[in-house]
DNA sequence: AATCACATGCAACAATGTTGCAAATAATTT
DNA sequence: AAATTATTTGCAACATTGTTGCATGTGATT
């Protein structure tokens, strides 16, 4: 919904534009996470790069969508569950990539396990990046 | 020393070059990751940019380093200790990197804790990616 | 020492990301 | 509803990062 989307934008204090919707629109379509140059492609170039750059960018600061970390250095992007937005959690996120079709599943219902660090090192965020064949492409 | 250096490389069945000796050191002195950027500044441009690409890309293909998984786009590698090579486990890495320093640790002596995925996912390679305060910084 | 295979550097290019500024659009005020 | 203000966008220019082909140089092999 077109008024949901204006909804999240206007509590993150942002104005309602076309690019700003149309990207949140793509986020909520896949199921999966997106890279720039996903975008780019499935906005047939309406929007200027710089202009994708700069949303994804707000997008991150404002807690709206988060990055998940690659081997390769292809920076992808998810929307937060609310639990994401809210804080009452540590940032923590499971991820899988499949290695075939390259896309990339949030698996928010698993619970990132404790790891135990070294004395000294204080944890703000864990991601975990699992990497192999997903369920269609096996 | 440069004999072991040496050895690692013919191993691999790589031959034995100044630039290949001379990252082998940077990354056996160096107890964290390095990225392609530091490698470039601390070979003070001995080296073409183009063969410093071409031997991480050789590196990692021999199994001598590996990449790690980062938010940002910034790709680092670090060296493999001797399970990685052999093969004998499954590829699993625990990394800290320091919010503050930006320093990359790998936490070999801590295990990646079991993660039961959804049905039709198979794992082949899980990366922990903590993020945080090192000891350094606290 | 000569040959062969491989690694390197250079040049050129491609992709990705950043910055400043003027024009356009959204939000706010009157 | 029009005018003002604040914010966003697009363009241009640039910076960084990564890739490829080819001639030259160096390491390995005989």
């Amino acid at each position: 919904m077109k008024n949901e989307i204006a909804e999240i934008l206007k509590r993150s204090q942002l104005s309602v534009t076309g690019s700003r919707t149309k990207i949140l629109e793509l986020f909520q379509e896949a199921n999966g996470a997106l890279a720039h140059a996903d975008i780019e492609k499935r906005t047939d170039d309406s929007y200027d790069r710089v202009t994708i750059y700069r949303t994804l960018q707000t997008f991150v600061e404002k807690g709206i969508i988060h990055t998940i970390p690659t081997a390769d250095n292809s920076v992808r992007y998810a929307l937060c569950k609310d639990e994401c937005s809210t804080g009452h959690h540590h940032d923590n996120h499971v991820h899988f990539i499949c290695d075939d079709c390259g896309t990339t599943y949030c698996l928010d219902n698993i619970t990132v396990p404790e790891i135990t660090l070294p004395k000294g090192f204080t944890q703000k965020r864990a991601d975990v990046i699992v990497s192999g064949i997903c369920k269609n492409c096996e």
